[in-house]
RNA sequence: GCGGGUGUAGCUUAGUGGUAAAGCACCAGCCUUCCAAGCUGGCUAUGUGGGUUCGAUUCCCAUCACCCGCUCCA
């Protein structure tokens, strides 16, 4: 999850303004607000306020509903070889720690970093390879962070630099042992960093632990450590079993989750884009491996459709395939659906989605212990005693079609989306200043969120023209009984005008009027958001519209 | 984690070692028959904690948060 360079570039303060406002609207309307900002705040934190929440909602909500509740799994889908079903599914957030051990995420989370003083850089601690040079009596354990085929120039190179020798003297070094790790390294002060001027600029080795650690239990100690989750994907493929033998479905079959994960990056930045505690919509398709190239195709075409649909159109959305050497050595494809959100430079794209294809590797690795994802084919990734690092659940994953008795362990497909940057990229791509008139013609600056109907936070609101002869009272009746099926908004206050201005800047798609007319024959003006159109027609239809706008 | 910047009302900004200013927004009322700015009144602020000082929003230190650049981002 990392913004995309495709085209080196600055921030303009153009954009840097758009994405002030924009953090600025939010706190004024009530999308979000910055967590515990009463005591300051809370980096990396954000809390979604009533507009945000009915937004992220809606968000979620329309992803449930086109991937599983809506699903039609009866016949086959638009682009797809047969059809296929989808169900859901909630875990807890707090799983058996052996879960992230054979995810990979243990090891790939809990990373040992030094720092060096002098270069301000950080590396892995277990990536800095270095070799103890001599000369004469000086002793020198150099290092570096290179490719293995290039580590022997890059060492002398090194060791000469820091022996103040020419190259054409560079026979001077002797070398005390093999390459070897900074780990097997004790003393630091012997120790001459990669990019460093001078020895002993290397911090000790400290723990940079990505996953949130907590406690079982009230007692605290090493047997009760158990980690919140950094992703909900894991939650599926423990579940895959369950799924199968209680619910019917048969391969290809989707499961999908919705729910909080939690990352402690190192630098949240960029609002509610990288964030610590965040959310997921997660689908892991389980499908016959020969398959599993297709099924990948199918999956990430259809999500880029999805975020399309609901107003993603333009150049502003990308579809990226991974390079090869971008890939797991186990995926075939992976690709990333990205958006050009205004915090990044020009040119950049920020990612929304992964549709990943994991093969079987995930449901392996619960299988017979964490797989090496270097090895090929894939193979249990074993300790110096021979015993395998993490061990798996022992539990047969495997799964046998009842009609031709074939026995294998299904591939993955994994559209993996952020429910957060999902709603701030709709966010954005809502945020419109536009022109329009005042009641004396004059043109005037307008603020407007274009929300699809279908993700506004608001429907509708209703207005009565004024607020006298019975104008409430008969926008009242209209509202409450829109309300039973519609996030509808009444508002009496001020001038119209005003109050259409304010639904714009809320997203509200629809504004219903209630004047003198409507006393008299029932109808109705709807306003429309971004065209300003007024159209007058019976309040029945008005409704209509805007039910069938949001089913949309 | 490093470096730079910022922090004054809900928002946008002003200003000062000695009573903190304005516009917008918001609230109440009046006026208003379709696109924000008519009238009257009202509410609300120096991120937090120390220090210097008779007195700190201003100067200093620390801390927190946000922005930018590194770094990291399975």
């Amino acid at each position: 999850m990392h913004p995309h360079r495709t085209v080196g570039g600055q921030l303009s303060n153009d954009d840097l303004g758009v994405m002030q406002k924009i953090v600025s609207l939010c706190k004024r309307r009530g999308f979000l607000f910055q967590s515990s900002e009463i005591y300051g705040g809370m980096n990396g934190c954000w809390d979604y306020g009533p507009l945000g929440v009915e937004l992220k909602r809606n968000v979620k909500e329309a992803w449930w509903a086109d991937m599983v509740t809506h699903h039609d799994d009866i016949s086959t889908p638009e682009g797809a070889s047969e059809a296929f079903e989808m169900t859901g599914l909630d875990c807890s957030i707090l799983m058996h720690p052996q879960v992230w051990k054979c995810s990979g995420h243990h090891d790939l989370f809990h990373d040992m970093m030094v720092d060096c003083k002098e270069s301000k850089r950080r590396y892995r601690h277990d990536q800095v390879r270095g070799r103890w040079a001599l000369r004469g009596d000086d002793r020198i354990f150099v290092t570096a962070v290179c490719e293995p085929d290039e580590e022997h120039e890059v060492l002398t190179a090194r060791a000469q630099k820091y022996f103040g020798l020419r190259a054409k003297d560079r026979d001077q070094i002797s070398w005390d042992g093999v390459v070897v790790s900074l780990e097997s390294v004790s003393d630091f002060s012997e120790v001459f960093g990669p990019d460093a001027k001078e020895p002993g600029t290397l911090t000790e080795p400290r723990e940079f632990n990505l996953m949130f650690k907590t406690h079982m239990g009230a007692l605290l100690d090493e047997a009760s450590v158990a980690y919140l989750r950094p992703e909900t994907a894991q939650g599926i493929f423990v579940n895959f079993k369950n799924v199968v033998d209680s619910s019917r479905v048969r391969i290809p079959f989707g499961i999908a989750q919705i729910g909080k994960s939690f990352r402690n990056e190192i630098t949240p930045r960029n609002f509610t884009f990288r964030v610590r505690e965040f959310e997921q919509m997660e689908v892991e398709f389980f499908c016959h491996p020969d398959s599993s190239h297709h099924w990948y195709g199918y999956w990430r075409d259809r999500r880029m459709k999805w975020y399309q649909e609901l107003g993603l159109s333009g150049d502003n959305l990308i579809l990226r395939e991974h390079d090869a050497d971008e890939l797991s050595h186990y995926s075939t494809g992976t690709a990333d659906i990205e958006y050009a959100f205004p915090f990044l430079p020009k040119g950049e794209f920020g990612e929304l989605e992964g549709i990943a294809h994991r093969g079987d590797f995930d449901l392996r690795s619960h299988m017979e212990g964490k797989l090496n994802p270097a090895s090929r084919p894939l193979e249990v990734e074993l300790g110096e005693d021979g015993k395998p690092v993490h061990r798996g659940s022992g539990k047969d994953l495997s799964y046998r079609d009842p009609v031709t008795n074939e026995k294998y362990i299904p591939h993955v497909i994994e559209p993996s989306a952020g429910a957060d940057r999902a709603a701030l990229a709709f966010l954005c791509e809502a945020y419109t200043e536009d022109m329009a008139p005042d009641e004396n013609g004059k043109m005037q600056g307008r603020v407007v969120l274009k929300f699809h109907p279908r993700i506004a936070p608001i429907k509708a609101a209703v207005f009565p023209l004024v607020k006298k002869d019975g104008m409430p009272e008969c926008a009242q009746e209209i509202y409450r009984d829109l309300k039973r099926d519609l996030p509808v908004f009444y508002d009496n206050k001020g001038a119209v005008g005003r109050r259409y201005r304010r639904m714009d800047e809320a997203g509200t798609p629809y504004c219903l009027t209630i004047d003198g007319q409507t006393l008299e024959d029932g109808t109705v003006t709807l306003r429309e958001r971004d065209s300003m159109e007024q159209t007058r027609l019976p309040v029945d239809e008005a409704a209509q519209a805007i039910r069938e706008a949001v089913r949309s």
